[in-house]
DNA sequence: AATGAATGAGGCTTCATTCAT
DNA sequence: TATGAATGAAGCCTCATTCAT
């Protein structure tokens, strides 16, 4: 039985994945102890482009440098593949958002701007762009995946996010808005960002698009701008 | 003769579809005229659902009401009714809300406000906001669809909201910003909410989001605002 | 139930054929009593050309002139059609021949000439020659042909070139040769002539072939001078 | 890397082929090496008996020992597979007549009845006996086989005979026929025997035919003797 | 550990045949 | 009679997974 790799129920990792490397510090690229990245990698870059069930899982192995086979020494299956995929990407970022806050002093604004044209900017520019799409992509096969993403990245992005905003809310910094909708109003467009990368804006000849950077500062400010502001409609036509 | 399915290259549908039922009298269903639409519905449904590859064509067939066989007389493969599926659903979109803007009379941020709270919020109930998901998810599978969505949906939607944008600066009801950024602060969030509604949003035990219709309505808000004042940041944060 | 066609296991039609045409005289093209010939013509046309598998019954109905499930009023099945094809097309030759024959008066030797150059010269021309490879084809597929082409055709007409044959060598018009072998010396070729007209010589950009005709005269010509003469070493090689 | 059987243009094999074992040792099966040709004679047996479109790839895989998809290992379609069968056997035979006969020496006469007896008798036992009626069968439904055919046998085969022939009648040894119908006349009853025996001849209770190799004798001095003869009544029917 | 040949379940598609009109 | 829409069994081929080397 291939190196089973037991499974987590835990927020670090919901899925089965491959044992931590056993050195961890010593990782050459060729070395065995790289290979469950070096397949995670190649699954994620396959995985986001064509599709979970679209990818042959030899594609993986081809695209990791290792053969057929050698894939289900790592992981079990196709299915758990993905899930490691998926767990091991977002954990990572999500402890590092959560650290990059905490450690974070200043306004509200101050922070928003910095976690967006910062820490977003670099999550767009790596990778872990592709999740987004994969998890929208997959979820609704896999029930796990949407326990795990709610669990482990919904939940506690929405609540970095939301608390400052509350913060701001209650300080006077911001209108009283809707906190879970001035969440949104600020990550969805980032996430579209990530989306789009990996489909339309990955085909071809581009569009002329405002570049991804340029409109994360100008999103952040125009909604900064808004916050600040009173947003009063919308309080009416709740009423 | 079968309802041929021919394949057309120009604006409205780029690809092959069926020719409007002759009989536009919508009997409940076993009849001829209403198959390809029946296989539409059904197909945008399970595609946006499972993904396109995930899906077995003989479900499709089941979920429209026939045998398997069936769907090959009205179209040629599964691919084509893919294909189908995304440009019969978008061209009568574009359609509808080129005209609807045309026909509106007011300023600029109540053409916008109207547009998305009144037009989007439509597309979002409708089945029409799953094929959002379906483009996402195949664009870089099938080439065709990119050309086709760039052209006949992301081309005159930006163009469309973009000329009202542009009017606003212009007359200096807007402030000077980058007008395709102001673009994607509108359009992003819509789309999202439409791939939530299709992915995590439809599985199980929904988080408590705010309510999206309110939320358009929030967000439309909040970007006016932001678009009134002066995003004298980013122009800052460029230089 | 369709026209059932009973089924007859003498020698003008092993096989399930459709009722003759009750008014056989009168037979205008696009009358209905012209049918079952129509659709016997397509059908053999195509099966030689395609073979029985590959050929689809649409193909053969459309080429007839009728809808699909037309056919199907005549013959019960695909394979009760191309019984009926060979069946109905090699009865009408054997009798011809043997009419042929019987008729003739003269010598052995002009009496072959005379069926080859005459009678298989029209055979060769006529769409009967495609039977030859259609039975070649499918006799190991389906057994009641090879019964009743064995009974009705190879017999009949080995019996009737081999009694020619015979009767020249016991008058001492030919050498004592084996007179079965004989046959199947001046048989053949012919019949290899018709498959190749339906096989490779169909192919587009024939290779300069001596033209059948004049191979059939020349190939008769020197079997009889063959025959005329002492095959010595054939005698010497039985030893 | 599977035998990846590449697609030859050239005069040896116009089609994907296996490349040769690169290690002849033939043991029992169940050596990879072994897999093309193994396939390749269930194939030539099965398409042979049932015709191509008759034959499911299933049964080949079975008959030569292994499961569904591992012809697919060694061939990418039935089609393909179809075609290494009739290049691979073919190109072998044309190979071995063309160095037979150009070892010869003797006799124009002496040559062609060798030719006859000794090389045909053993192609008409051999599996290759089979590959005539395939061809016959399929070179109207895939093209590439008769341009291959045609280049790789026909000519080369009768460009051997007719050489043969054409310096009999030169050095008067034969009388001055149309050398191409002579060459018809060995040859096309040659085939017809093949043709016989895996048609007709196949089918349960043969019928009383003359034994193949004593007709071939008995055919070739039959027309030997026509050949040494004046062939008068051609020539003037031809006038 | 790594490989890749082999397997066979499963999916797409075709087409003979039926049957309501 | 004639039609052609509908059916579903059956065939080709793919690919996740196994396992002997």
């Amino acid at each position: 039985m291939p190196t089973q790799a037991g499974t987590l129920l835990t927020s670090q990792s919901l899925f089965r994945c491959p044992p931590p490397s056993s050195h961890p510090t010593r990782r050459a690229s060729a070395a065995k102890e790289a290979r469950p990245q070096e397949l995670i990698d190649a699954a994620l870059e396959l995985f986001a482009e064509k599709g979970f069930a679209a990818t042959r899982s030899e594609e993986v192995a081809a695209r990791a440098g290792v053969a057929k086979g050698t894939l289900y020494l790592y992981y079990p299956s196709k299915e758990e593949l993905l899930k490691a995929v998926i767990s091991q990407r977002l954990s990572s970022e999500i402890v590092a958002v959560t650290e990059y806050a905490n450690a974070f002093q200043g306004s509200c604004e101050a922070l928003l701007r910095d976690v967006f044209t910062e820490w977003w900017s670099r999550v767009f520019d790596s990778p872990t762009s592709a999740v987004f799409k994969l998890v929208i992509t997959e979820v609704r096969n896999f029930p796990e995946i949407a326990a795990f993403y709610r669990a482990e990245v919904v939940e506690p992005a929405t609540a970095l996010v939301g608390e400052i905003v509350e913060r701001g809310v209650r300080s006077g910094e911001f209108a009283p808005v809707d906190v879970r909708g001035a969440v949104m109003s600020l990550v969805f467009p980032m996430i579209m960002l990530c989306l789009h990368k990996h489909s339309l804006g990955a085909c071809a000849p581009a569009t002329d698009m405002m570049e991804p950077h340029a409109f994360i500062r100008q999103h952040v400010e125009l909604v900064l701008h808004g916050l600040r502001a009173h947003p009063t409609s919308t309080a009416g036509a709740d009423a």
